[in-house]
DNA sequence: TGCATTCGTGTGCGCCAAACACTATCCTCG
DNA sequence: CGAGGATAGTGTTTGGCGCACACGAATGCA
């Protein structure tokens, strides 16, 4: 067995490139999109090669910088493709990431041409990138509701109908008004502001800013190490509530009793 | 930006090697171990750099075969580990992966002095091999809940205690009886067979086999990509009802009505 | 001042998860 | 061969929670 931890002096040369690519999601006009940057006649993911000094989730930022300038994005490991095949120019395993960023944080698109696309109307994409998109879609998807990521694609100050509106963008369907209030407000994720927003027509919302719920308190959630290199916002934890259409039912009973 | 997928020739000497570790379990005892090799002073998970042409899951397909003959093991991959200084000895980012393989299903520890380790009293381990050990815990005690791993544990005939057990060891709890029956069998997964275990004492149990509830139907699991790369029995889904300690509430409501 | 638009609020019912205890079957040993 | 030990196997009740559902309030504008 050739032991990774103890190898010798470097090969001289390794052939295997290391990348990142980054599927950026945002909402836009009650609709999800995907940053993409032109690559000949087809899109791409941000992406880059990994360099020698630099953690990957550092890589991935700076793909997306490169191509969106924005701060205090949410970013998370998403899986790591090593086909032999995926890119024909030589061996290129690549890290994905996805990433969650509120269109207010955006500031410009830098590289030109760059492109948000709503994820129902994706054009021609290279590579894997579709697969790392869908991938990072179901990901999302689940994560929502076991978290709070959901506030990543928020601003600072949002209304409550704002929040329904992201969950019903991701998940794809509408939400109940009552419910969805009455959810919110018992596990006290977000506290009301002062202000209001006063919109367009119809009445003024409160606005809203979110609130840790729970002590981290190592739960121990799906991504305990991604976590660990997030924002301290992402543990707190909305409350898992998985089901799927019919009727689904776990094998291990609910913890906590009656 | 360096674009990952375009590249021109390759770099004289890239230096980011790759490698994979795996996490091995199995239930011995009534107690969930790992497999482990030793290194100098502590002990290490089987481990390899991948090759120029190899997939990263046979990768790690084959650091586990090193160790320990098995065949049918269920793998998946778990996260890509790539802090610069993980590896004192340069930078080397290992793509771990876990496996889940019934003790029936390992022939033999092949290299001298590999061990099952029981998970609550694990020796010390080098680098950050703990660490991947403990991120595994979660995402399989995770999995368990919505997914039917759990059968990957069991030889391929097994009574209900049996499976139960499975549940207890890994989720470390007790279960009832008949609440977890009722259950296994709303949810159709299991089939009698003709045949019983004659156990050293007590009643004898009938012996049951693995059946897939649901076609795959894409439902978008956690890893559809993993999945896609494993055997079918993984997809399956148990039916995911994941709650943790006191009240825990999603703010998605449950899809399909009452 | 009326109309359009969005905000904000409570109840009732049905389902499902959890709790809970006893009989059946086999083996062993005296 | 009978008693005891061990494991297998089997239903009912109850309470919490998720879902469904409709209308008055506040604002801007014509």
């Amino acid at each position: 067995m050739v032991d990774t931890n103890q190898t010798g002096p470097l090969p001289s040369r390794y052939p295997i490139r290391v990348g990142v690519d980054v599927a950026v999601f945002t909402i836009r006009d009650s609709a999800l999109h995907v940053l993409l940057a032109p690559a000949d006649v087809a899109w791409r993911l941000p992406s880059d090669l990994v360099r020698p000094d630099e953690p990957l989730d550092l890589a991935a930022r700076r793909a997306l910088t490169e191509v969106a300038g924005a701060s205090d994005v949410w970013l998370e490991q998403l899986f790591t493709f090593g086909d032999v095949q995926r890119n024909p120019d030589g061996r290129v395993i690549s890290v994905a990431h996805y990433a969650l960023v509120a269109v207010d944080v955006v500031r410009e698109l830098g590289e030109r041409d760059a492109q948000w696309w709503p994820i129902a109307a994706l054009p021609q994409l290279i590579l894997d990138h579709r697969r790392i998109i869908d991938y990072a879609l179901t990901r999302l998807r689940n994560k929502l509701e076991y978290t709070t990521v959901g506030f990543q694609l928020l601003p600072q100050r949002f209304t409550l109908s704002e929040l329904q509106r992201v969950y019903e963008v991701i998940l794809g369907r509408t939400l109940d008004k009552r419910n969805f209030r009455r959810k919110v407000d018992v596990l006290g994720i977000v506290k009301p502001t002062r202000e209001q927003r006063v919109s367009v027509t119809g009445r003024p919302a409160q606005l809203y800013r979110f609130v840790a719920a729970e002590a981290p308190e190592a739960i121990g959630g799906p991504e305990p190490l991604a976590a660990a290199q997030q924002p301290s916002v992402q543990i707190a934890r909305i409350g898992p509530v998985l089901r799927r259409r019919g009727r689904v039912i776990s094998i291990a009973p609910v913890e906590g009793g009656r």
